[in-house]
DNA sequence: TGGTTATTTTGCTAATTTAGCAACAAATAG
DNA sequence: CTATTTGTTGCTAAATTAGCAAAATAACCA
């Protein structure tokens, strides 16, 4: 495999990685639907706030969201929406598991 | 946030985290286009066999492939296609990202 | 049976990831 | 200017993951 080849597949492995956490994957679900604060969000995740800050950077270094201060606070939107459709996938991934699980039971 | 959401939210992380290697990555890849045996990949790979034999049995854990013993040899299939589709998504959020940093140095 | 090939499992260490407290920074209100 | 609210960053301990090497398992053939 050839250099550039390699970098790419690290570059999409870190996109990856950056959905890789329920919190995270929490945190694009809420986006989806509309901006959300820092606040907001922890409120909602109930982690510490610099946790959830955390997450929310690893977000947008990987380019998935971004963010706008208004006054004190700091709003996150999700600026790539096909993302979205990877959870639906992840769904259907999880479903043919589930089938087969219960085929071997029944 | 429920106790069945959050296994559900962490349960989707785990095929993220399945996914979040550049070289399952560029198993799903091959594999996309036709099935492969351990060794073949392994040869393209370039890393230690055990290396490509425990990438394979997470994304079989994943429920992402499956395999199939023929003789010595095992072949592993892609089992859910859409996976695909993630991978164009992944690409289009590189794209917004490098178009962003351009964007800084013009 | 004994030896060979293909794959998986296990043991181990190094590297990465995560959570949350504490300290710091920015914007605003009084 | 000082206090308050909101977020970010630095740090440490705990947990997870990666990858090599050695041992174990399985199928095959002489």
């Amino acid at each position: 495999m050839d250099k550039k080849t390699k970098a790419r597949y690290e570059a999409k492995a870190k996109i990856f990685k950056a959905m890789a956490h329920p919190t995270r994957l929490f945190i694009v679900d809420e986006l989806s639907q509309e901006e959300k604060c820092v606040c907001e969000l922890t409120e909602m995740i109930g982690s510490d706030v610099s946790t959830v800050s955390k997450h929310l950077s690893i977000l947008k270094g990987a380019g998935i969201v971004k963010d706008e201060k208004r006054g004190t606070q700091v709003y996150y939107n999700l600026k790539i929406k096909c993302v979205l459709n990877f959870l639906s996938c992840v769904e259907s991934v999880m479903k043919a598991s589930a089938k087969e699980q219960l085929e071997l039971v029944i």
